[in-house]
DNA sequence: CCCTAACTTGCAACTTTGTTGCAAGTGCAG
DNA sequence: CTGCACTTGCAACAAAGTTGCAAGTTAGGG
């Protein structure tokens, strides 16, 4: 499950506007729907949980909107190993970065924040010279639960 | 581009021949490819080289041979960001696990191993009380020839 | 408050990536 | 050499995502 987002409700909402971009009920919907989620959704859901606040949402939309708060940064794009499937699961991108702990029995995705991790980018920016812009770390094999 | 290979030729033929699996023209081929390539491949790639060495080899043996292999932990799948689109990359699982610096600008996948990476790794095995098998940790950001 | 240009949407058709059922072919243990 | 389980190729399918375009909507300037 996500971290708990501390901003006001309505941040990516804000944040697109600052950039001067268009908003649209259907945007405000999805946005509202990532914003709210309690769990980290692929695009089906999100049209699935759209297409109950107003019908007439098309599929195309949440793939256009996806892909603004892509290009813009203000999502991070998961497969969580394909462990579900082929398809991406989107969250809002956090204050901070962590990493995702996918089960590969019961599916259940953990997240894990570490400055041990923070510490590894830090290495990658100094070694290789390389200018990190995205991180992502994903993690399979069996939780706690499943483990015994 | 993978980190050489120390071990023989022919090790991935090895591996699924001790665990006494049929080895076919085919998969021969195909095990060829991803041994002496000298970058991440995808399925079409891996594809396309195959035809080059036996014309009738089909799509689908490709991805039969690629999912016998992630089955058995032999090869990684990774999906570099998808900086070059949706498909997936693979590389021979390595002895030691590395991450991947994708360049968005040049698209240039550089890999990088680090003491701080098994670290967190292994911070995750005892804090989170989780049994990893797979690793991945992908970036993406400007390499130092994008950067300037 | 209204106009208008620029942007956004929905639809349908399409592309790409990967999967499946099945008949015919093949590897390999004995 | 033989048999049978395993593998292949084909064709059809499925899932995930993209595109062109006409019609509808947003929001800034007058």
């Amino acid at each position: 499950m996500p971290f708990p987002q501390t901003e006001a409700p309505g941040a990516l909402q804000t944040a697109l506007l600052t950039r001067g971009i268009r908003m649209t009920k259907q945007r405000r919907i999805i946005l509202g729907i990532i914003e709210t989620a309690s769990q980290h959704l692929d695009a089906a859901q999100i049209l699935r949980k759209a297409v109950r606040i107003d019908a007439n949402i098309n599929r195309v939309t949440v793939y256009r909107t996806l892909g603004l708060l892509k290009r813009h940064g203000l999502v991070d794009e998961l497969d969580l190993l394909h462990v579900k499937g082929e398809g991406h699961f989107y969250e809002r991108r956090p204050q901070r970065d962590h990493m995702h702990m996918t089960c590969l029995r019961c599916g259940k995705v953990q997240e894990f924040e570490s400055d041990l991790f923070d510490r590894v980018k830090g290495q990658v920016e100094r070694d290789c010279h390389f200018h990190i812009l995205v991180a992502r770390f994903e993690i399979g094999g069996y939780c706690s639960g499943c483990r015994k």
